[in-house]
DNA sequence: GGATAATCGAGACGGTACGTCACGTCTTAGT
DNA sequence: ACTAAGACGTGACGTACCGTCTCGATTATCC
């Protein structure tokens, strides 16, 4: 059960790791997920493949890192003043418009051309390979869904929320939809869309009397 | 740019086609849809390689026939009563009734072991590949979601739904989150569940005076 | 115990196994045995590297067939008038002088430096891996050798050998030592060498009376 | 042109090397000589690699070594009496026997299955390679052979051998017979061809008057 | 006897070649 | 003409070793 030999991690080259992270990203983003290998990434790198096997155990795990990688560099650039709490939700007191402003900037983030090819590859990745798929979820969704539940929770201390709703489930309610359009391209995911969402999820469907 | 030869179709051999349909399904049931091959559903079909290239384009549109050709035989089963309309939604008057009873079914369908690893496959291949993905939505998507439509456009005319609600949006409302835990595996996909989002979406998320 | 899947030779590429056969002697003569790779001849010979690995088991098979196919081409190419006798020893009556030409000419090929890369890898190949030795004894060295038993047979019928001799132990006499000094290199391999070898075989050591 | 570092040979581990001699001629015995690594003698030896690295060249190197080793514990096991002179050809007066008597026990040796394996390796390797085959004549051939030219020349002042015949062909002559069966595996190599050769050689081919 | 420098075990590293797998094309018989 | 079969050139796979390198942790002389 245990691998069949681990290697010593105080001894990894930085150097390589990194250069990795970068043919990583760049690789998939000039040629897409498939036509990326892992020979490739080696090459590009300037890295023995073996160094790339003796860490990872697959392509889509090496691009999983390499997006952690990003963000967590990403994040300490952005905001290293705040300690733990990173980026949160605002509450400005309204709660649709803090709503619309953060799934508008998801919109964006979704649309940003940049992070489409691998975001979309690591993400078909996780939907077949189930152990892939529960790390993706753990290490970059969930983070972002807990500021989701966070923000409902005050809502709710603050009258704007049932009281008897789940935030859980209220927050798949105001992302799934623009995930699924993102995923299936049905249709165009827009600013409005977002909006749309936010009306519709925190009025409902039926009539108000 | 026209192919360079148009395979005469009316040449082709059922028996062929059937067995690949076959043995695509069965394959990607037993070992994934990674390590399924078109050597490998050629073998198991007992069919040249050229006969699977000659009519098919890629090994994802493969499956997507063998689908397409198992929900159609399906369907056949099922109703050959219905004319065009094969299953649509039941409108008991019950807005919320009647879509619990269908997102539950649906969660059925998504939690059946033997359509799991093909559906997962073709909508994974669908995210990465965009051409493969608007196939997908066209021929078996867009045609379930239009039953809704027609649902939601009932309820309006009932009175039970807001009448400037977009039915399009509000069926989003009440699918993608199914979809979200069931691509994302983020938790389980229950009939609790189904019925909550008929509930949160219907009724919204904010305190009713 | 059956190979796993045999491959339909009549199917073979003649212009691929050509190149192969070129391609081999060709590297193995410039960079020497150790350092010409399967890969390599796979390159050269503009051919896939499966396509060597369907026929042959190893880089010393594939050297040893073209080896053959050498020997059988030059055979063609010298001697057609002669149908299957191809190039014997000579019989004009005096034994020593007709061996003394016939070992001359083996030590000029021996020492011929085209042949002696591939001639030295082949044979220390077989020296290690048997079946691959008995392969280079069965077709090229026992079909030498017994040119020899022939010629010494003859110098029995006419009284220029003891009958007693074994004609197979006799040849043994005469051309191991020049194979000696040439595979292990100890001392020069010369002309001179060969007629000694010759007058001290045919002759003995020990005094006359 | 020197070598970048010389190693200090007086600070060298006597346990390492030692253990590295038994890994390696283990190795090469239970697996062969081509499937014999590096790293796999370092690894049973218990020993860093560098360590093989720093004092040896070559793998073939290793082995050589590791035979002479052998053969000098051997020897020092065999006559520690003998100064020098390790173990001589027996002087009898009868040539003829004393030959048989070395070159049976020659035949034995060959023979033996525990020797066979790295002899055999050694031997193909230095057949290769110019330079390990100089020293593997130096160093553990010619030492052989030198003993053979003692012999023969008392039997030229006893009489027993032509006076005109040099030592070091004739025992080639005695030699290369029984080195040309044992690596070619032409014929078995036994006791009887042994005598053969004795007998043919002293008493030469062609009929005495 | 304590400093200091080389060797030691271990093993990560950039590489090369291995032998296998599947790709998509092409050729050959057979129906 | 389309089929089953499968050889072909191509290229990536994941593994095994190569020979170099960098680590502490022993040694083992020299001060």
């Amino acid at each position: 059960m245990a691998p069949h030999k681990a290697p010593d991690s105080s001894r990894r080259s930085d150097r390589s790791r990194r250069a990795i992270y970068d043919a990583a990203l760049a690789l998939v983003g000039e040629s897409g997920y498939r036509r990326t290998t892992i020979e490739g990434i080696a090459a590009r790198a300037g890295v023995g493949k073996q160094t790339i096997y003796r860490w990872w155990p697959s392509k889509a795990a090496v691009l999983m890192e390499a997006f952690l990688d990003l963000a967590a560099r990403a994040a300490e650039e952005a905001g290293p003043q705040a300690g733990g709490a990173e980026y949160g939700i605002p509450d400005t007191g309204d709660l649709a418009a803090d709503l619309k402003l953060v799934l508008r900037a998801t919109v964006d983030e979704l649309n940003d051309p940049l992070m489409e090819a691998p975001t979309r590859a690591l993400t078909a990745e996780g939907i077949v390979d189930a152990k892939l798929g529960a790390e993706f979820v753990e290490k970059l969704l969930d983070p972002q869904l807990a500021l989701y539940v966070t923000r409902l929770r005050a809502a709710q201390k603050a009258g704007q929320l049932r009281p008897d709703a789940d935030p859980r489930v209220a927050l798949e309610l105001l992302i799934a939809p623009l995930t699924h359009r993102w995923l299936l391209r049905t249709l165009p995911l827009t600013h409005a869309y977002a909006d749309t969402i936010v009306d519709y999820a925190l009025g409902g469907l039926t009539p108000r009397p």
